[in-house]
RNA sequence: GGCCCAUUCGUCUAUCGGUUAGGACGCAAGAUUUUCAUUCUUGAAAGAGGAGUUCGACUCUCCUAUGGGCUACCA
């Protein structure tokens, strides 16, 4: 690994990224800072048909939220700009004819209709049609048609395409970075198409290679689904002269389903309840999808949880910075195996990371949410409040119904907490509790505390029965935290109140 | 169908020939508690199957099974 490291990550801009992706460009990303190199964004628009408005600023975006920092491409600029592939065209042409020139490849004039009739002809058979050496010869291509005829076609304007020809019999020997040794036969390869003319634009092997190549890329990491074309893209790079400095190549095991039963997609993320995206997404048409940015997660626990997702230290540790994951990644610690998410593990991630957070930290959070109710409070007092509920809380968006109480008092009454406490002697008692904090001056926390327990006992009331009528009547609920962080936090006007509430709009069952 | 990749608790994983097979999520039980939680403790839970190689295999090889990927003028 003599060669300076330079990684790319490379998206199709046909929608929005989802968390596979986001891991694929993680894993670059540390792997560009570990080694103290550069960090890549290409943008691979070669498929006309497919390109959604948005999907690049989304990418972009998206990489931004999570902390992934480009060092060349796309937004940034660089030394070999342009870094959108459809800017790149003539690039690409420019390599596919010397393909054809030195017999790599071919013109192939065949109409959409007549392969998809072979492909229909063949499955009638119980075949599967593959354009390979097999058939090429009697195909509509450059190799049987007289050079003339060729010629003729391309200068009327008659749509055709290269495609690569692929060598007979012979073993593709690779070396994955993740896999290991991997030899393939290219008998059981086919020729693959590496530019239309249709659009003027290359397919993705071709571009990839030619760009990888001129980009002087060092590695190319990439998910597992691209494994099966390595003997192609080896080729290319042999077909090109390009051998010697053809990148390394890690194929990344592929995350699947909760459920199991395939590789994550970008449809099942409503349907299984937890988002496959890192942000809200809208589609041109008006589509929409979850994020882990809205549904309340931290970037720092999304990318904690992704790393891990096929990648771990050998330690026990499951906590870790970003520098911490770049310090510790390696290409050799990746598992060779599909990695099933799971979307509880992300939420315990995010609790963790939320658990930490200081009082002003969550003010920061927090504060836009108080706002969406209506609620106009300083960062002291949001902190305050998120930060007594904080541990109970898995995601951000989890806060206002922790919280909503020390804000807003009780319209409702929870049936179980008041059916159970709202009864007997307890309305009477909690008169006296009224009373009782109604005197009370230094109405802190640790004050008002000291004073209540001391009545209580005094009296020899039940905790249990008097802390809990209280509670219904100042959170209407059976939930909360201590008694006294909320007596504490509304103080004593609104405690007060509040009581008087629950006597006028709750009748008591006995 | 063909080609390729993979296979340790339900899930994510540790183990790189010798371990009571470890951790985490989730689950269950208990403790704490004024509620709901949190927290803590404990527990159940795994080497797909079959042949080899070896003094000894979860670990190496082969076969089978299962899972997954690819098989487009998509990436």
């Amino acid at each position: 690994m003599n060669k300076p490291v330079r990684v790319r990550f490379a998206p199709s801009p046909t929608g929005p990224l989802h968390i596979g992706g986001v891991r694929t460009a993680l894993y670059n990303y540390l792997f560009a800072r570990k080694h103290g190199g550069k960090m890549i964004l290409r943008i691979e628009d070669t498929d006309s048909q497919r390109f959604v408005p948005g999907a690049e600023e989304y990418i972009a975006e998206s990489l931004r939220w999570c902390g992934i920092e480009i060092d060349e491409g796309v937004g940034v600029g660089g030394p070999h700009a342009p870094y959108h592939q459809s800017e790149r065209r003539e690039i690409y042409l420019k390599y596919a004819l010397q393909l054809v020139e030195a017999g790599w490849a071919y013109y192939a004039f065949d109409s959409a209709e007549a392969l998809d009739t072979l492909r229909k002809e063949a499955e009638a058979a119980g075949k599967a049609f593959a354009y390979n050496h097999e058939v090429r010869e009697t195909l509509e291509t450059s190799l049987r048609l007289p050079k003339e005829e060729v010629e003729a076609r391309i200068a009327r304007g008659d749509q055709w395409v290269i495609r690569f020809k692929m060598p007979v019999g012979e073993v593709v020997k690779m070396d994955d970075l993740i896999r290991g040794h991997v030899e393939v036969n290219t008998s059981t390869l086919d020729d693959k198409v590496l530019y239309k003319s249709a659009d003027q634009l290359p397919t993705y092997h071709l571009a990839n290679i030619v760009d990888d190549h001129l980009m002087e890329i060092s590695h190319v990491i990439r998910g597992e689904e691209w494994l099966p074309s390595l003997p192609l893209h080896y080729l290319l790079y042999r077909a090109f002269g390009w051998s010697d400095s053809q990148p390394e190549f890690a194929h990344l095991p592929l995350l699947l389903k909760p459920t199991g039963g395939g590789k994550l997609s970008k449809r099942d993320g409503d349907k299984m309840g937890f988002p496959v995206f890192p942000l809200f997404w809208t589609s041109p048409t008006g589509d929409t999808a979850r994020g882990y940015r809205e549904d309340g997660y931290y970037p720092e626990a999304f990318i904690n949880m992704l790393a891990l997702l096929g990648w771990n230290p050998g330690t026990e540790q499951e906590l870790f910075s970003m520098q911490e994951l770049i310090d510790g990644f390696s290409l050799e610690r990746v598992s060779k195996s599909g990695a099933r998410f799971q979307p509880d593990k992300a939420k315990w991630f995010n609790a963790q990371y939320l658990h930490h957070k200081s009082d002003a930290e969550l003010a920061a959070v927090y504060q836009p949410i108080l706002r969406e109710h209506g609620i106009e409070v300083s960062d002291e007092v949001a902190g305050k409040a998120a930060g007594i509920m904080k541990e109970r809380a898995q995601l951000i968006t989890d806060l206002w119904d922790l919280t909503s109480f020390f804000f807003v008092a009780p319209t409702a009454y929870e049936e179980k907490q008041a059916k159970k406490y709202w009864k007997g002697d307890n309305p009477r008692i909690l008169k006296e509790v009224r009373e009782v904090l109604a005197s009370i001056e230094d109405f802190s926390l640790e004050n008002t505390e000291k004073i209540v327990h001391g009545w209580i006992e005094e009296k020899g009331y039940g905790m249990g029965q008097v802390m809990n009528t209280l509670r219904l009547a100042l959170v209407g609920a059976g939930k909360g935290p201590g008694m006294y962080d909320v007596t504490a936090f509304i103080g004593k006007e609104e405690c007060l109140q509040r009581i008087d509430n629950l006597f006028a709009n709750l009748q008591p069952a006995e």
